[in-house]
DNA sequence: CTGTTAGCGCGTTCAG
DNA sequence: CTGAACGCGCTAACAG
């Protein structure tokens, strides 16, 4: 009398033993048509659906991740939701998590390793079956921690050790040398940088990724010209005031981010000077709000649609076997997205009005 | 030997059990202690957090879901997270979440009620105990299928009746009211407002909000000025560049959203005009590109973290009964953001360089 | 190929 | 106030 009589007159949610009832086949049987063993009777699978479908039945998550050690969910960790590169990438995620099969656990560590601590551990209490940290900015010991923890982990280009650990390369050089290449078109000689702070690694890339674009095309370099940003509005702002005081400015200035680049706009636009007439921009990462600048900001886009479904496949990769054919290569490229921020380099110097 | 000698060398995650050995105790008074059931003897209960203290043990959340029915789960369903309005509502919604124990599972619809069906699928399976949808566009007859679903559900201005549905009201009136009276203060007499796509509950709220603020500081209306948009980029510049055709246009522009108005400020742009010299342009929502745009955008902000907190809190009433004295109140108000977008009048009408 | 059975880790009765 | 026993819904052995 134990589970056959419950308050039947409630609707409950039909379980596996309902199922087996109409199906008139034992529960194993159930189980095993949803999970698409082969070995199952074509006639009595039939029926097993038939009877999940009229009884409306989908199994449970929890009991099925209870026994089977798999969660079926994937954690997402970003630095910050609201800064405009991150919703897209989530938005990947999720698409490429729920195509595999997979659901999605997000938490945003605020640049705090601390909360990023956290975020992990509640990861780990909900029993995600793989994390992909997407964060460009993770600290050596806190990576040697997670090491520890046996569950695969995916990055974006600091490649850890250890055999859980899968890394995604960005090929920044690809997009950063079309952009060179597009302002040397266009005619620039005098091209500046704003990097992003240079002990994140991805910072570096970037840089050095400008540094033999601008070798490749033979242009020269004006130290002066290279200023280390960070990543945010303020950091643009700052430093194309900068670029704009020391008396001889470049006509050309390209960013480490898209942030950067559009304080950059600000600054240009409170000195009066006009873009692209007078200067042009060239951001890094084609964030969604790029275009909707004034003017729309060329920019070099990364995909993090692209991106994100790596990610997605690199933890699958390592949970689901997959057949020997299969070679997974986890890079993703850059490429120039032409907006109307970058045009030919003004014909005079510009002079501030106000100077 | 079942469940005594299982791998033993491998560190395996304590369980309950561990822990109760540890402390000698039950599992039964380890469970009591970690949910602060008061009855527990001070002593035991020391013994017992030590024991999960040096264990490091953390309960099962899969194991404790099966079998009390509560996941712990919140979902939460929003429109497009590339829209530039939701992830500081998911970064609130998480934050508020977390802080009362829940973790949260998002999805979103992108405008497809048909996804938005799959959404809650996803959802209802994975066992969430309450969803929160913010998508501020739900269909009549989806909501009737919701309804049959039993678990708490929470909405933004639409108010389905059933017993477990809430809803958290916006006052637009309020911010949009202090928009008009700033334009009225600046000396603006002409003042055009183009609305959402009328057919959302929330566009006519804000609408009406336009109308009855213009009323009461006893300004006139000029039906020419009053437009349909479509809550996008491109619905701005369409809208914008009508009224500029129109021979005579108003001297201030609201809009019931900032894409919107930052449409209305490309169209500008490209005709020519200055903001706020020759127009004033005052968005909705406040986005947080409203400040990065040129010039920074004067913004009606409705507070994205108050509604996530709201949602929450929602939700968390309908799931753990609140003391009586609690009076709960789901309401989130609109504030003005003064920003530079809006100035004083234009002392003659703007001519079309190019007209 | 199918059915029976034993837990997965924990909350919750019900005796003590 | 505590502990033993049961079962949440399901998968994975094992028997038939």
């Amino acid at each position: 009398m134990s589970r056959a009589k419950r308050n039947t007159n409630r609707p409950a949610r039909p379980d596996i033993h309902a199922v087996a009832r109409l199906a008139r086949v034992s529960i194993a049987t159930v189980s095993r048509t949803i999970n698409h063993v082969a070995t199952v009777d074509p006639r009595l699978a039939q029926r097993v659906w038939k009877a999940i479908d009229t009884l409306g039945y989908s199994p449970n998550t929890q009991a099925r991740a209870l026994v089977s050690g798999r969660s079926h969910l994937l954690g997402l960790i970003i630095s910050e939701i609201t800064n405009p590169f991150f919703p897209e990438l989530i938005q990947g995620f999720e698409d490429a998590a729920v195509e595999n099969g997979y659901e999605i656990l997000i938490s945003s560590t605020n640049y705090d390793p601390q909360r990023m601590e956290l975020c992990i551990q509640r990861m780990l209490e909900r029993k995600v079956d793989g994390v992909a940290v997407m964060t460009f900015g993770i600290e050596g010991p806190l990576l040697e921690r997670l090491a520890q923890r046996d569950i695969p982990l995916v990055f974006v280009d600091v490649a850890p050790k250890g055999p859980l650990f899968s890394t995604i390369e960005v090929d920044y050089y690809h997009g950063i040398r079309e952009a060179v290449q597009h302002l040397a078109v266009l005619g620039h000689r005098r091209i500046g940088f704003i990097s992003g702070p240079l002990h994140l690694h991805s910072a570096r890339e970037r840089q050095s990724a400008f540094l033999r674009a601008m070798g490749e095309a033979g242009l020269k370099l004006t130290p002066a010209w290279l200023l280390e940003g960070t990543h945010t509005l303020e950091g643009g702002i700052a430093m194309m005031q900068r670029l704009l005081d020391s008396g001889e400015a470049p006509t050309a200035i390209m960013t480490s981010n898209d942030m950067t680049a559009i304080g950059v706009l600000h600054s240009l636009h409170k000195a009066g000077a006009r873009v692209p007439d007078d200067f042009s921009v060239i951001g890094f990462d084609d964030v969604t709000i790029a275009q909707f600048t004034l003017p729309p900001l060329t920019s070099v886009q990364m995909s993090r649609l692209e991106l994100a479904r790596c990610a997605v496949l690199a933890l699958r990769d390592r949970l689901e076997p997959q057949p020997v054919s299969y070679v997974p290569r986890y890079k993703v490229q850059t490429r120039l997205t032409v907006r109307q921020s970058a045009g030919l380099p003004a014909t005079r110097p510009f002079r501030r009005a106000n100077g």
